[in-house]
DNA sequence: AAGTGGTCTAGACCACTAT
DNA sequence: TAGTGGTCTAGACCACTTT
């Protein structure tokens, strides 16, 4: 026994360490994540008041005010103005999925290969014209592409266009390369907003064929609608992917 | 013409009312946010200077921070130190899906039912073995669950169970009401994580008949392992729905 | 009344980038 | 060197909750 282990809790052994690059305050929001993980705070737990915080770990409440907002924004505590700060439970709900195994798939790297298949002019159907905002039978650009990674067939992209020879977006969105713009950080600067949709759908025959699989195959659909800068719909499109070339995968809760 | 006419664009109309409830900091990032929807900021802009909009709009350097912080968080600016804060350019790859959608569905209200189909100990097979760190063989806890709304499936749920006595959770999951537990925020505080998968399938001839459709038909399917504080696994599932009965969606880009 | 989180100030100092 | 974002302080005041 040495003298220092009376009430190790009241003591904490964790301190910040103010000649790292590492900012004091994610230094502290680390040392409070780590107390939920190994169970020093449980689910629903009241954490030690933002006062406290700053007594024990030699910060200004400002910087503990950050710790907790990042900590709040990691759905880890939630925050109750004049109750506390409390240890959050786990929530299915608030699980998100991004679109970066997608992204990966569209990285410009050996192997992967976006071919046009089709460009032609076509009158808007009902379904196209009324999301483009326009009327039946006005003239739309119509593009169907092929991304191949190793010459097998991953993605088949379906997409209208506005027919606008205005817009440089048009020469901009039949280029090829436009795809990786989309997942990349290139310039669609026309672009203000857009509005996507995923779904699971079975493959047409033409998809299948293109996809080179067989009927029934279950796939993923993504559909998007982009908007320009004065809220005008741009084009609509959709991604179609087989099932067994990708899935999404997400963490919630405390990762270790 | 008036004499307040004269260059418009660098005496802002905007200003900070502090006699409303929404904090300083809330109203500059809406602000700001609004320019860029309008178009008086582009993708790739520089924004003025924390110092500028610190003059500009009377308030102190953190409270530039914070807002501009909010963009950030929001995606619709980057800020590069020693270089500036610029406005970014869409990207779909920075879309997210949640499980809003989902939690709606598991909502108890009007006609919302869970039935447990099917309680057994079962032995683990090989997979489930590997996936809940037991040997091939011991016991598992198998449940099958339907969820439907006004008297129409939605949902179907299959999920092994780690076979403990000693865990309070065994009964807890047992209990039907359980699954609307984890998505809402009730006592799982025993979870301390779980990572979640997100496919599309085909329906088997099992699932169609629960589901209470035809085959082929196309599917989402979400699985689910769930972790204890001592990182143990403590189950596996599946949340199987018919495509046709749920989609995902979500906005990028600036909202209005 | 006491304790809690929430906002905000008016600076300071630092790291980085451009010129 | 000047300008930029990034961190941090040591308080102040407020709104809210609990006792």
């Amino acid at each position: 026994m040495t003298i220092n282990e009376g009430s190790p809790a009241a003591q904490p052994i964790d301190f910040i360490d103010r000649s790292l690059y590492e900012p004091a305050y994610v230094q502290l929001a680390n040392i409070l994540r780590r107390q939920i993980a190994e169970g020093l705070f449980r689910p629903g737990d009241q954490l030690p008041s933002e006062a406290q915080l700053c007594r024990r770990y030699g910060v200004s409440p400002m910087t503990v005010r950050r710790s907790i907002n990042l900590l709040v924004d990691q759905d880890v505590v939630s925050t109750a103005q004049g109750r506390g700060t409390f240890v959050k439970a786990l929530e299915l709900s608030q699980a998100s999925f991004d679109l970066q195994e997608l992204q990966e798939l569209f990285k410009p790297g050996a192997g992967t290969d976006i071919r046009l298949l089709d460009v032609r002019i076509v009158p808007a159907d009902a379904a196209t014209a009324h999301r483009l905002n326009l009327k039946v039978g006005e003239n739309t650009i119509y593009i169907r592409r092929l991304l191949s990674k190793n010459e097998e067939p991953i993605f088949y992209h379906r997409e209208y266009l506005i027919y606008d020879p205005k817009l440089p977006i048009v020469e901009a969105e039949m280029d090829v390369t436009a795809l990786q713009g989309l997942f990349a950080n290139v310039d669609n600067a026309l672009l203000k907003r857009g509005e996507l949709t995923v779904m699971a759908t079975l493959l047409t025959e033409d998809e299948a064929k293109i996809l080179h699989t067989i009927l029934p195959s279950a796939a993923f659909c993504l559909e998007h609608i982009f908007f320009d800068f004065d809220d005008r719909p741009i084009s609509v499109g959709w991604f179609i992917c087989r099932a067994d070339r990708i899935h999404f995968t997400t963490k919630v809760g405390l990762d270790q």
